[in-house]
DNA sequence: TTATGGATTAGCT
DNA sequence: GCTAATCCATAAA
């Protein structure tokens, strides 16, 4: 299976995806270098929850890029939410999400799984975004050697915060508390230019407690989003 | 020091 | 649809 295109330009080529079916399938080596700023991050975790859907986030190993575009994402708040992992105050675990915004916040589940946040806000208010899902773009043969599944089955890449993650190769002990804006570094968060058409929000997915606050954000229509068709509905 | 349950996933019924 | 797997942060004692 043809994974990727390149054209007479490298920086300029353009990757498409093989599930080539949606317009935000596709995306350019140059853009995946246009990281977002400090900034973007320094808001309300709900703003940069739905700010988050559409860029890509991007991950270099070596000289191998591997990267998905955004299209799931859960807000999750101070001590209001009794669901966030900073509701009890911040500790050793949980410090990034009271750092300044832009880092990585990385925790281990269920004995099994890595999940991916950014943290929100400025230094000492904590709040993040936690990436649910995205759209395979670049790297896919690396994400499937990562994941250990056949390239046939795209949605297994990606589609779900631990799948992502491994797909990624990101662990705690890797990137807890790397920054996200930066290229330098070997993740962060690109700005390509494309732009969901049509968001929704619905409850978040997997929690008990403050289980009804309307915090998930994902693009409408996309098959890449986690979890059953029922639950994709406002 | 011990107990509890979780921002999940894969595999089986 | 249901649940085992499997670690560890946090709360309780």
């Amino acid at each position: 299976m043809k994974i990727a295109k390149r054209m007479a330009e490298p920086h300029i080529s353009r990757v498409q995806s093989p599930s080539g079916l949606t317009s935000s399938a596709t995306t350019t080596f140059r853009n995946l270098r246009n990281a977002l700023p400090r900034e973007f991050f320094d808001r309300d975790p709900r703003e940069v929850s739905r700010g988050l859907l559409g860029k890509v986030l991007v991950r270099r190993n070596g000289r191998k890029l591997i990267a998905g575009r955004v299209v799931e994402v859960e807000a999750y708040l101070g001590a209001e939410d009794a669901a966030a992992h900073a509701a009890s105050g911040k500790t050793a675990r949980n410090a990034v999400l009271f750092g300044p915004p832009g880092y990585a916040y990385i925790y281990f589940i269920y004995g099994n799984h890595f999940c991916l946040n950014v943290s929100t806000l400025p230094d000492g208010i904590a709040g993040g975004v936690l990436f649910r899902a995205l759209e395979p773009l670049v790297g896919l043969e690396q994400m499937a050697l990562a994941r250990d599944t056949e390239l046939g089955d795209l949605r297994a890449l990606t589609s779900g915060p631990g799948r992502l993650a491994e797909a990624l190769g990101i662990t705690r002990e890797r990137d807890n508390g790397k920054d996200l804006t930066s290229t330098r570094s070997d993740l962060w968060l690109a700005d390509d230019g494309f732009v969901p058409e049509k968001v929704l929000v619905t409850k978040r997915i997997g929690i008990t407690k403050a289980a009804d606050m309307p915090l998930r954000y994902l693009i409408a229509g996309n098959r890449f989003v986690s979890g059953r068709k029922s639950d994709a509905k406002p």
